[in-house]
DNA sequence: TTCTATTTAGAAAAGCTTTTCAAAGCGATT
DNA sequence: AATCGCTTTGAAAAGCTTTTCTAAATAGAA
C-alpha cells in the first residue's frame, strides 16, 4: 500500500494538516515539527495522491497532444518542443496518435475528456466540426498546431504556408528553371495543402510561368505515395527539371523514384522540400529545403495553451513563425 | 464548471446511486429510470470525474513510457505498438523522453508516481541502480523493452542481440566478404553494444577471420557520430570491404561518408544496417539490415506490464522476438 | 500578573465517485 | 390477510488531500 498523509502524520506525531503544511507552506510551521515531517515523509518515500490534490486543484497539470502520425519526424520534432515547455511550465504531457482517423481521434478526447487533462494541442489535422463541437462540448481548452482554423475561432501556431512555398518556388526560379512541377498534399485531409499550392502558383505568375500551374500531382502523407505521384508527374511533363515538394518525405520520395529511373539529382532535376526533418541532412543527395521551426512550434504551441489555461485567452490568435530556405544538395542552376 | 453526477440526479429526478449504477451496473435499475438518466448523462455530455474514480479504484489506468529519444525512429515504431496494445487493454500513456539524461529520466519517475501511473516501461537504456531503486522505492511496476538487467529481476522484452549481430555478419562472410568492420555503440551507456560485439566476434571466429575482430569504432546513437566513427575506421582500415552497423542510422551515416570519400555503396563496400526503420527502405541506396519487430516490441512490452499487473507476475521473465535479415541494395557479393 | 496580539496546530468540511447496507416496495404464497 | 422473498432505491461511508475556521499556546506589553 502506498503511504497517505495519514501515515506520515502518525510516523512524525503531528497532524495531517501539519504535514499537508510542511509541504505547501512550509515556514506556517515551526521548524521542530517540520524537520520531523520532512524525515517521515523522506523515510515513506510518501508522493502525496494526484487524484486526491485532483480532486481539490479541479486540475491535473497534464497536457494532451494530438498527433496524425507518430512515425514522421515531423512531429517528434513537435513533440520535443511540446515536452520541453511543459517541463518549465510544471506539466506532464499526454500523446496520442490519431493515424488521422476520425473515430479513434474523438475516443482519444474523450479519454482527455475522463483523464481531466487541462488542456490540448491539436496538430497538423484539419479541425473537422466533429472534432471542435466535442472539444467545446467537454469545455477543453485548445490550440492548434501546424494547422488553423478558417471557421472557428480557435488559436493557432504555424508557419506561413503560402509564403513559404512562394519563397521555395522563387528560389528554383532564380536557379534558372523554367520548367517546374510540384508534389502537393491531397486538398481534402490537408490544412497546408492549398496555400501551399497558392504559393506556387503566385511564384509560377509573378515570373511568367503560367504554364507550369497545371504541374501538379499529390500524394497522402507518406514516402510510397510521393513516389507513385512522382511517377505521374515525370510521365505527363517529362520536360520538367525541378520539383517543388511539400514535404522532406516527398522530396526523398521524389528523388527515389528519379534515382530508379537513372535521372540524376541535382544533375538534371533539382528538388526541394519542405519541413527540414532531422534525416533530410543525411539523406543522398542532402536536401535543399524550406526549414520550419519544428521544435519552437510544439513549443511555443504550449506555451500558447498555457496561456490560454491562466489568462482564459490568448494575445495573438494566429501565429506564425518564420520559416528560412536551406540549401543543400538537391538543387542545382540550371 | 463541469456536471457532476448530482447534477445529472437532480435532472433525471434519482439518487447519485442510482445515476452511479446506470454507468456501472445498468441491468439492476429499472428501465424508465435508466433512460431518465442516459438521457440527462447525454444532455450534459456528463463524463466521470478520473480524480474521484482514482481515489476509489486506485488505478489510474495510464501507463509511462520512458524513451530515451523521441526523434529516433525506432522509438516512434515502439511507441506505436505500445499505444495499440494500450487501447486495447484500455490504458492510457503517457510518454516521456528522457534525452538519456538521469537527472531528467529520474524527474520523470517522480511524475509516474505522483501521477499514479499503473506501471512504466522503460525503453532501451541502461537501468541504472538509481533507476532501479527509485522505481521500487515508489512502489511501480514497470518492465524493460530492448534492454534487459543482468543485476536485478526484471521482466523484459527484446532482440537477440547476439545472435542478430552473428547473423548479420554471417551474411557478409556468406557474401564473400573477408575484410569486415563495425560500427557499435559506446559500450558505457548502451546495453545492446557488447552482445552485438559478441556476435561479431563469434561470426568472425567461427570462419576463421579473427583478425578481424579489432576493426570496431564507437559511436553513440547519432548519424554525425556515426560519420566520423567512419572516418575513423577507414582511415585505420582502409583494406574493409563490409561494414556491419549496429543501427540503420549508423548505416546511413557510413554510407554519407563514403559517399563523401567517393567510395561506392554497395560497388565497392557493403554495408548492412540493424533495425529496419521505415526510413531504411527509403534511403538511396536501400539498406540491408537486421529487421526488429519494432511495432510487436512495444506491443508485446505493453502487454507484459499488464501481465505483471494484473497477476502480479510474469510467464516468462525475459523474452526474445525474432529478428529477420532483410536484404535490399546496401550489401553485395564480394 | 494579566491581558492582548500573534503564531502554530488540529478538527472538520469539501471535492466526486463507488459501494455497502438498510429500507422500501411489490408480488406471490400460504 | 399476513408473511416471505426478491427487486429496486437511497443514505452514508470511504478514499486522500487542501483549506478554512477555531482553539490553543506563546510572546510581549501594560
Amino acid at each position: 500500500m502506498k503511504p497517505t498523509i495519514r501515515d506520515v502524520a502518525k510516523m512524525a506525531g503531528v497532524s495531517i494538516s501539519t504535514v499537508s503544511r510542511v509541504m505547501n507552506a512550509p515556514d506556517t510551521v515551526v521548524e521542530s515539527k517540520r524537520s520531523r515531517v520532512m524525515e517521515a515523509i523522506e523515510a515513506l518515500k510518501y508522493q502525496p495522491n494526484a487524484f486526491a490534490r485532483g480532486l481539490i486543484y479541479k486540475k491535473s497539470f497534464t497536457l494532451g497532444l494530438l498527433i496524425p502520425d507518430i512515425e514522421n519526424l515531423y512531429f517528434a520534432g513537435v513533440i520535443r518542443g511540446m515536452q520541453d515547455a511543459c517541463i518549465k511550465l510544471g506539466y506532464s504531457l499526454m500523446i496520442c496518435n490519431t493515424d488521422r482517423d476520425k473515430e479513434r481521434t474523438l475516443s482519444y478526447i474523450d479519454t482527455f475528456h475522463e483523464k481531466q487533462v487541462d488542456g490540448v494541442v491539436f496538430a497538423s489535422d484539419v479541425l473537422y466540426p466533429e472534432y471542435y463541437e466535442k472539444l467545446v462540448g467537454c469545455r477543453i481548452p485548445f490550440v492548434l498546431v501546424s494547422s488553423h482554423s478558417d471557421e472557428y475561432e480557435v488559436a493557432s501556431v504555424e508557419v506561413d504556408d503560402e509564403k513559404a512555398a512562394y519563397d521555395a518556388v522563387k528560389f528554383l526560379i532564380e536557379l534558372g528553371h523554367q520548367e517546374i512541377g510540384m508534389i502537393g498534399f491531397n486538398h481534402d485531409n490537408s490544412v497546408s495543402g492549398p496555400p501551399r499550392v497558392a504559393g506556387f502558383v503566385r511564384a509560377l505568375k509573378e515570373f511568367g510561368l503560367e504554364r507550369n500551374v497545371e504541374k501538379v500531382k499529390y500524394a497522402n502523407h507518406r514516402f510510397e505515395q510521393a513516389y507513385q505521384a512522382s511517377h505521374e508527374l515525370f510521365s505527363d511533363y517529362p520536360e520538367l527539371t525541378a520539383v517543388f515538394c511539400v514535404a522532406d518525405e516527398f522530396a526523398m520520395g521524389t528523388i527515389s523514384y528519379l534515382k530508379d529511373r537513372n535521372i540524376l539529382v541535382p544533375g538534371q532535376v533539382s528538388v526541394i522540400g519542405f519541413d527540414n526533418l532531422r534525416m533530410s541532412g543525411m539523406f543522398i543527395p542532402k536536401l535543399t529545403t524550406i526549414a520550419q521551426p519544428i521544435y519552437q512550434l510544439g513549443y511555443r504551441a504550449a506555451e500558447k495553451l498555457h496561456e490560454l489555461l491562466t489568462t482564459g485567452s490568448v494575445a495573438v490568435m494566429k501565429e506564425k513563425m518564420e520559416h528560412k530556405l536551406v540549401v543543400r544538395e538537391s538543387s542545382r542552376e540550371k
